[in-house]
DNA sequence: CGACTTCTGGATCGAGTAGTTCAGATGTCA
DNA sequence: TGACATCTGAACTACTCGATCCAGAAGTCG
């Protein structure tokens, strides 16, 4: 907005992108204000609050800038042109390439971030909670759907089932963040779809 | 071992339990010096310092009391009167029914209190992951041992059926930290289980 | 050029961090 | 009882935390 004035001697967005991978590394409350200044090109805790405004803000910023980009990959869940099953298949596999990719860090923000932690940060928590229930109930309608349409027969477990594909979800990130590589995730995950599959095959 | 002097005037044992806890809920770097003087019934530094050597010793402490407690949910990996299958379905279980029982923090110690944090924190987080390496290590061995008594047939992919069940098992902690109950962990378990059975009927 | 706007370096703040020190209180044991 | 061992309360150290303030540098625009 500012059409006069000195400016910024930082690249903004840079700084941005930065700040996301030390929160995604290292959890909000893993990373100090001097990591923070020091990644963005040594600008000083001025600059950082001209620009940012707080820790806090900053985070919220990443967080969203996160999910605007890597966490597009659990957005199959919510795609109508695809059945249900390729629905979960596909966030699956998204979820596990993107997480073991090279270049950013292992495993998923949302999961990893703000999942522990002091009571300081309950604000935060919350935030990357209500993605996870977002992503819980868009599992539950890929289930509903698939039974709605003939593919799953009508008395399965659909929270049970659901609770099944979440619980693997998040754990590849921690299966991520231990290590594994993409190939054996995708392994998990062909392995993962056998339960749907079970279903699907049983006798009505 | 000391026969004189004046003895501690706090059960040090309590102590150790009230730390496991906030450890477990909130993760290493989350809990304050202040919180765990204060849960111990308001004991002065000193007094901590003389008990407990450092606030890193009294964690690896409260992590050593939680795998000998809590923590021999997964024992049943190794249980080699079971069968493999059951191995498996016991320690998932097991693991969901501790994990949500009121008492104590919910989601496994091993799993979320050492994770992500600073980079002052990588010992720590290597007694965890150890522990998360040696439950791994125990589920491929289920599937090894399945294919060799004829179970599960020879051409199964060993390493990615295992890290399906492990991925499951380490997102069970997640789920519950979330809030889910005992009972839906239990309907996830038993669709996690059907991916097994999948392969277990299928043609030789 | 000169008025104006914004950013930057550096000092600084108060609170909180883990950890230390020591005199004195409180016990055990011969 | 008295020598001794241990623990406790309170003050204190050295440091890091997130955040603020201000003087001056470095731009834009009429």
């Amino acid at each position: 907005m500012p059409r006069t004035g000195r400016p910024r001697s930082f690249d903004r967005d840079a700084a941005v992108t930065s700040a996301t991978h030390l929160f995604w590394q290292h959890g909000y409350e893993g990373v100090s204000l001097d990591q923070l200044r020091t990644t963005m090109g040594g600008i000083s805790s001025a600059s950082f609050y001209a620009a940012f405004g707080s820790k806090e803000a900053l985070y919220r910023e990443a967080l969203s800038v996160y999910l605007a980009t890597y966490g597009r990959v659990t957005d199959a869940l919510r795609d109508q042109t695809l059945p249900p099953r390729d629905r979960i298949e596909h966030a699956l596999r998204r979820s596990a390439m993107m997480q073991t990719t090279p270049g950013h860090p292992t495993g998923c923000m949302v999961t990893l971030s703000a999942t522990i932690g002091s009571d300081q940060t309950t604000a935060l928590k919350g935030l990357t909670a209500a993605e996870r229930q977002a992503n819980r109930e868009a599992i539950v309608l890929c289930v509903t759907a698939a039974i709605e349409n003939g593919t799953l027969p009508a008395n399965v477990d659909t929270v049970g089932l659901a609770a099944m594909f979440d619980g693997f979800l998040l754990g590849i990130s921690l299966l991520a963040r231990d290590g594994m590589t993409g190939d054996i995730l995708n392994s998990a995950i062909t392995n993962a779809m056998r339960a749907w599959d079970m279903l699907a095959i049983a006798p009505r």
